[in-house]
DNA sequence: TCCTTATTGATAACGGTTTTCATTTTCTAC
DNA sequence: GTAGAAAATGAAAACCGTTATCAATAAGGA
């Protein structure tokens, strides 16, 4: 009976605690990239009560399983967002407020690929952010 | 006399101290990409004397006066190699070696800003990195 | 309900990086 | 060459985000 590591399509594994319908709704309403502890203060500020680091765990696997997008911010530190299309895309975030833009770009795909292949590499991956300050934040 | 938040003037400082000439030796010679603490082995491996602050503070020193890249591995380590070319550029990493070449990529910054300003946003930034598997480790 | 197993969370540990601050070294001025 | 001020060094401690521990709790099927 343990189904602990179904592969389950995304995003159900985080389903069925207190904990997780609360962290669900939290992450569902920010706008911006928030730190796993910004995230877990404005659980706190709703009244609910999750650990820290249930957060963490809650976060890498729904980042995992594709349902958060993750970026390091320049500190080193990990902040996360509901992931919003469900392809392979990138972002434009404000360094001020973190509010964040999903934006494709299939032509960097291409160029990515091209430019690694050529240099002799294979099993290649890409990571591309952009930064900028938002209008409100400008 | 804390000399802390300020720390040194400006401009290339990193000369006129045996530790700084021993770390610029090994950068010069270390192909990959490689953690403070790794250079910091290496420096020990040569028999040089030198601080593991002391590494730090000089890569610091270093990265900003953009006389070494620096990306951050998939744990949010640090990892340094000295510049190669002077112009703003891209990289090909190794996930096995660290091993790097360095790449230009006009259409990306144009793609980057482009979109950045088609969202709204000002004073753009951006981070392109490419991660691979290089002909030696495949 | 009972029972097995997954989840939780307070706390401790971890690891890379930065701060502290006393000591050493460098550099400039004699 | 030497003195003295300023900068650099480095061992140790602090820092801080994150992960591991593990006893207690909660969930869901029988």
């Amino acid at each position: 009976m343990p189904m602990s590591s179904q592969p389950m399509s995304r995003g159900t594994r985080v389903r069925g605690t207190r904990q997780a319908e609360a962290l669900g709704s939290v992450l569902a309403e920010l706008p911006a990239f928030s730190s796993a502890q910004e995230i877990h203060a404005e659980l706190r500020r709703r009244g609910e009560r999750v650990g820290l680091t249930t957060v963490y765990r809650q976060l890498q696997v729904l980042s995992q399983d594709g349902g958060v997008d993750t970026i390091r911010d320049e500190s080193g530190e990990t902040l996360y967002r509901r992931c919003r299309s469900s392809g392979h895309h990138h972002h434009v975030t404000c360094r001020s407020c973190g509010r964040s833009v999903e934006v494709e770009g299939r032509a960097i795909e291409r160029w990515a690929d091209r430019v690694a292949a050529e240099a002799g590499f294979v099993d290649v991956d890409h990571t591309v952010e952009i930064f900028g300050r938002c209008v409100d934040c400008a």
